[in-house]
DNA sequence: GACATGACACACG
DNA sequence: ACGTGTGCCATGT
C-alpha cells in the first residue's frame, strides 16, 4: 500500500503541492491520510516527501524537519507563508495529469 | 488480540 | 484562530 502512495507522491510535479487527504485518495486510499504520513516519514530520498502537506496547505512537520520542507517547498517556487502554503496556487490536480486509467 | 502512537481530517465549543 | 474530542488505518509493543 505504501508503493502506491509513494507512487502518487512522486507523480506531483516540481512546483506543486498536494495534501494527505488527496494523496491518499488518488492513491486509491481514501481513508490513508495517515498511512501517507507513515510512508512520508520514511524519509525515502527518492521520495519529494516536502511536496506533500496537511489540508489548507499547512505544514504538519516541526522542528528542523517543517524548517527543512519549508525551504524545500521555497526552493522549488513556493511561497511559503510561516507554517502555510498558498493552495489556491500550488496544489496539485491529480486528475488532471492522470494517466489514462482505462478509459479515454 | 489489546493498548498506545502518529507529518491526518473533521466537528464542536 | 485555537484546543479538544472523535473517526480512520497501519505499526510497534
Amino acid at each position: 500500500m505504501f508503493n502506491d502512495l509513494r507512487a502518487v507522491v512522486r507523480r506531483i510535479p516540481k512546483g506543486k503541492v498536494s495534501t494527505y487527504g488527496e494523496v491518499a485518495l488518488a492513491a486509491g486510499h481514501p481513508r490513508g491520510s495517515r498511512q501517507v504520513a507513515w510512508a512520508l516519514k520514511q524519509f525515502d530520498p527518492t521520495l519529494p516527501w516536502h511536496r506533500v502537506i496537511g489540508k489548507g496547505g499547512k505544514i504538519l512537520l516541526r522542528g528542523a524537519n517543517g524548517v527543512e520542507q519549508i525551504h524545500r517547498l521555497q526552493a522549488e517556487g513556493i511561497t511559503v507563508h510561516g507554517t502555510k502554503v498558498n493552495m489556491a496556487r500550488f496544489a496539485h490536480d491529480f486528475t488532471k495529469t492522470r494517466r489514462k486509467p482505462k478509459s479515454a
